[in-house]
DNA sequence: CCTATGCTTCCACTCAGTGGAACTTGACCC
DNA sequence: GGGTCAAGTTCCACTGAGTGGAAGCATAGG
């Protein structure tokens, strides 16, 4: 914009956008000087952006002036658009599988090369996960994320088998052993872990298809372990995914 | 900004804030002419300014050219502050009870004169109903939009009466008898609506508090009819909402 | 082929935005 | 109380980023 900037070539909307962008799970509450700096932007320059952030709802300050993310910038966020219909469609069943299971349900889309949980059904009743709705794990080694890896395009599935980071010691960390896993999930259409996420969690998952049978999403569900239930876990899940299927 | 401005005095960032505010429910989807046309800017302003947010993720554009909101503001509208950890800690609270019911569960919260829905459970076994997460409901005509109507400050309780529109021919349309009903919700501690939001659901809702004793919240079930459940339904609602007030 | 509609690109004009410097506020310590 | 420091806020002269009318492209429909 106008003036001696200091960074030509930057727009205004990109300066506001990167201030949103300074927010994330870990940092939800930033001070001024925090937000400016993450931001990259001088602090009168964040002071002002912020001020219309806050004018609109898009931001609200705390009376410990942290700032904050708005009820508005919620409300526009829940409009976003392909897991929108996704998740309104996926709601019923995945609380139809919690009822019949009580152990926790996963509705997860692949972004790039992570796993996006786009829900998670938990009572206390189930097992503590790491996941939570908008975390991103990585595709090897959730139960969801195989899944997805499975049916994604080979392009990303070379980047992911180059980088099998260990999580646990049962994480698979062989590119080999993962893909007779991953071609075993094709043929049986389910995909199974063992503790390689999180210790004392296992996971069973199916792919969710689209009418052209594309996989748009997986439904996993998290168990102590596995044992004889898994035949009953996959077929409660292949239930839940067909319904998805046919109200898409 | 800069150039011949039509508008002056409305900043480029207020007019990047317009583009989002132009996606409502009714909207999720708009062509670039709407989109400019509803947030009173010309297409080529409006054009150079999606293409920004289509750049960082904000807004993404579909192959018949639909502008929809996108992955990446979703992210940041999932960190929203106030709920975000009030839905944190309600979430398995609000599992539990929807695994022992397998009604219709909600956790709301007051927007100014409308309960604003933050969480929604409900299986297939559940009366079908017109909340959504994300949607804002009268306050007179449901259940937890009473409990929130009944610990709210004067003002809004004046206004809200003033307005009492009838949603169907059981709605509560009277403010004498609307007010001897919220000093039942306040002696009480709960509230319930018979068929006054949508015909065949009755609701039965409760305060959650924090440890100031101050009403941040109302949890709610929604059931075909009421009967002698109506103790255990309470009940329930009642350790979850002491659970949540105790983990907040 | 022609017209209508919606999207995209161009570019001369100019004022909105910039950010260093100065000022205010408030917390903390001696 | 006064001194120090950090965080937030206000000021303002300078200027190039943003503006939007007009013109150029694609499509779709008649």
């Amino acid at each position: 914009m106008a003036g001696g900037t200091s960074a030509p070539g930057v727009s205004v909307a990109s300066r506001v956008l990167g201030l949103l962008g300074a927010f994330d799970p870990d940092h939800r509450a930033l001070r001024l000087t925090e937000l400016a700096a993450r931001a990259e932007l001088p602090v009168p320059t964040a002071h002002r952006l912020v001020a219309d952030l806050v004018a609109w709802g898009g931001l609200s300050r705390r009376p410990d002036g942290c700032y904050v993310v708005g009820r508005r910038l919620w409300d526009v966020g829940m409009l976003a658009a392909v897991q929108a219909d996704l998740r309104e469609v996926s709601s019923p069943f995945l609380h139809d599988l919690y009822g019949a299971t009580l152990a926790t349900v996963h509705l997860a889309v692949r972004d790039d090369d992570r796993a996006l949980y786009l829900d998670r059904l938990s009572g206390h009743a189930s097992v503590p996960v790491v996941s939570n709705v908008g975390s991103r794990l990585p595709l090897h080694a959730t139960g969801v994320g195989k899944v997805l890896l499975a049916y994604a395009p080979e392009q990303v599935r070379m980047r992911v088998l180059a980088d099998l980071t260990r999580v646990t010691p049962h994480t698979i960390t062989q590119p080999g052993r993962l893909l007779r896993d991953l071609s075993r999930v094709r043929r049986e259409g389910y995909a199974v872990t063992q503790e390689e996420m999180s210790l004392g969690a296992c996971s069973v998952a199916v792919p969710v298809t689209d009418s052209r049978d594309r996989v748009v999403a997986a439904l996993g569900i998290v168990v102590p372990r596995l044992g004889r239930d898994r035949a009953r876990l996959v077929a409660a899940l292949e239930v839940a995914a067909q319904g998805i299927r046919r109200h898409l």
